[in-house]
Parts: structure tokens; C-alpha cells; sequence
DNA sequence: TGTTTTACTTAACACCGTTAAGTATGTTTG
DNA sequence: CAAACATACTTAACGGTGTTAAGTAAAACA
């Protein structure tokens, strides 16, 4: 029986040949050159092919977007080498901040886009985002633990922090920050950064 | 000569007719609901009627959104009588964020979409948010000047203080909070304002 | 009264997401 | 081996979008 085997590995290429498909046209093209015809074009299909493999465009930009939890989370790895807590809290922020200014439609999907998540009917669509927040509120305890972040609540912290640094980089991707002079990414970065590390910092703390 | 008078007065009605609705239906029914063929049918005309009066749907949205810049700075107006400089951020951040969570879908045109502003060709499209953050940076020099904030340029602070609450309410707004338990958008509204509270304190500040 | 300007409409183009019906091709069964 | 069936895919279409070009009728002007 090995013929049904096979069946389900094509279907399974297909389906990966699809994402691929999207994937490339999201990140070379942005949002607006990811449209069903456009994928079909792309791999030489029919549009409605791609409804055999997904159930509409929704589920798609689902699976873009958990793409994009995984480039983060890849972004995110070497910080599991970083055990000063404070030094890892740091590090944290700079490379998210990086992530988001090196692939701000990924971060529009992810954080910003009301679409995906919110018309998906199942409860755990949120689970990539659940596994990004849990990294950082170790990451908080930790720094808790050293005396570091002191006077409100883990939870309360890791909401306070995420809050300011997702704030300061959407608002530059969503391009409402021209009041500012005109500069490149990369400082945006440094930027964004030493505002992300004064933030925490004004965290009353106790010096060791 | 009262004809061309009365022409110009009429063609300043029609396109208010326009605006209304379309803010109307924005304020109603959200995004979706306006459609340029969407606000011809609630005015009675033809849809290109509409290219006689905006450029293309983006100038539309650009009075949209300078609508909610109105809004909002009538949100702001009583701040004026609030003398007390800590007090007036406070009462700003409150309702800042008291309108996000009130007038989500202007908010998102605000500060969230991509679209209006950014393809727009001239560069005094963000002037409305410019007010809005010149009335902000205000509010910061005042309380400096009392010896609050202390530690950080006016222009820092007030950046930071914006993004942190902008993330704040963003991440809200944007469903991405899934994570915290369900409750009601009044609970928000004060949970948001404790954690800015919270933040402006943990400004360094000299003990009055 | 005839000419021009103005305000508006109709029809169409090129997209979009999505569905229903049709067509081969490969697989299974009698 | 041939008939019945299932699978993978396509064609055609529906209703929607923003937008443009060409046409029309009425108002203003000469």
C-alpha cells in the first residue's frame, strides 16, 4: 500500500511548494503581490488549486505569519547562550527591534494586520505569539530574581516592556514618525534601542 | 457675478455630503463598509461621481483620518484647564487611551494602516499628528520644568511616552492580547492607564 | 439663439477572493 | 481486461473592488 503513502507526500509538496510560493512573493514583494492569482501564476497553477491545499486566503496569511514567528524565533535563539538575565534582556530587545526594521511586513502580519487572527475560528491561533511572550517573561523573572525590574509584577512588566518596544517600532514601520528627521534603518536601530534600554532602566531598581 | 459663488458653494456641500457619509459609515460599520461604490449608494449617485471631488480613494481616506485627528483633539480640549503639569499628562494618557479603545477603526486609520499616508504625494500629510505630538511635547516641558522626567532630552521623553502607550493600546486593538484574560474594554481602559501610569513614575524624578 | 462649460452617468477595464461544474487521469474492483 | 470510481486539476462564472474614458443633458454664457 504504498501508493497512498506516495499521494500524501505530493500533497504535502504541494502544500510546501505553495507556502514556499507565498512566502517568497511576501518577503520580496510585500502584502499587496500575495493574491491567490499571484501565487497560481507563480507556480503555474490554476487559482483554485490552492484551495484544494488551503481553505481560503485567511489560512494562508495564517501560515505566513507563523512563518514569521519562526524567523523571530530564530532571531531570538542566541540569546539562550546570554545568562546575565539584564544582558540577555537586552540583547532581546535589540534583536527584535532588528527583526522588526529588517522585515517590517512580516512584523505588519504578525503584530499589526487585524485580518488573519482575529477571522480564524480556532482559539489557538495566538499560540506563536503565546510562545514569544512566555520567552520573554523568563527572560523578565530572571531579571527579577536579581533585583532588576523591581516593583510590579512579571506579568505587569513583561506587558509594560513589550508594549513600549512593539509601540516604538510600529510606529516607525507605520511611518507616523516623519515629525523625525529623515535616517536610515540602522539608526532606527541604534535609535530605538537606547530608548528600549533607558526604558528599562528607569525600572526602579537596586544597585548591586 | 453670485453664480460661480453659488457653484462653488454648491461643490462645497457636495463634497462635505461625501465626507459625512463616508465618515458615517466608517464610524458605523468600520472599514470594510466604505467602498467608493459603497458611499455612492448612500448618497444617491453614480460612484465616479465621487473622482470629481477626491483623487482616488486615498485623499478620501486622508479626511477620514484627519476627521479623527479632530476627535481627538477635542478628546484633548479639556486638558487645557488642567494647570497642574503631571496631572495634564496623566489626564492625557487617560484619554488617549480612553479614545484608541472608543474609536478603534479611526485609530487604526490613525496611527495603524499604511496606506493613506504614506502613498500620499505631498509632505504635509502627517500635520495632524504633528499638532498632536507638538501638544504632547508641551505637556513634557511643562512637567520638566516642575523636575519631573528628569534624565532625558524633551524630545526622548515624549517619544517614549507616546510609543509605550501607543503599544499599549495598539496591541489591544489589534487582538494581539489574547493572551490576558478576556475583560471588558472599561477594564482595559484602566489597566492600560495604570501601566502608564506606572511608566511616567518610573521616570527618574526629583522628590518634590 | 447658438456655443461652450459644467455636472453627472454609463460602460468598461483590470483586478480581487471564492464557488460550482466539468474533465481528464490514475486507482480500484468485478 | 474493462467498467466504476476517486483524485487532481481546470474552466467559467459570481459578485465585489478601485479607477478611467467616453457620452449626455442641463446650465451658463455669448
Amino acid at each position: 500500500m504504498g501508493i497512498s503513502e506516495r499521494r500524501e507526500r505530493e500533497k504535502e509538496e504541494m502544500k510546501e511548494l505553495i507556502l514556499k510560493t507565498a512566502n517568497r512573493l511576501f518577503a520580496e514583494n510585500g502584502f499587496e503581490k500575495v493574491s491567490m492569482r499571484n501565487i497560481a501564476d507563480e507556480i503555474e497553477y490554476s487559482p483554485t488549486t490552492i484551495y484544494l491545499y488551503f481553505k481560503d486566503k485567511n489560512e494562508l496569511f495564517y501560515a505566513l505569519h507563523l512563518e514569521g514567528f519562526r524567523m523571530l524565533a530564530e532571531e531570538f535563539r542566541p540569546l539562550l547562550d546570554v545568562s546575565d538575565p539584564m544582558e540577555r534582556m537586552y540583547q532581546m530587545g535589540l534583536r527584535y527591534i532588528r527583526f522588526a526594521f529588517e522585515n517590517p511586513d512580516y512584523y505588519r502580519l504578525m503584530f499589526l494586520v487585524k485580518d488573519p487572527l482575529c477571522t480564524s475560528e480556532t482559539d489557538d491561533t495566538w499560540e506563536a505569539g503565546h510562545n514569544a511572550h512566555a520567552f520573554l517573561e523568563k527572560v523578565v523573572m530572571d531579571c527579577q530574581a536579581e533585583g532588576y525590574l523591581e516593583g510590579v509584577s512579571m506579568r505587569s512588566a513583561a506587558l509594560m516592556i513589550w508594549s513600549f518596544v512593539h509601540g516604538l517600532v510600529s510606529l516607525q514601520i507605520c511611518d507616523r514618525m516623519k515629525l523625525y528627521q529623515e535616517v536610515d534603518r540602522e539608526q532606527y536601530v541604534t535609535d530605538a534601542f537606547e530608548a528600549f534600554q533607558l526604558m528599562i532602566r528607569n525600572f526602579k531598581s537596586v544597585e548591586k
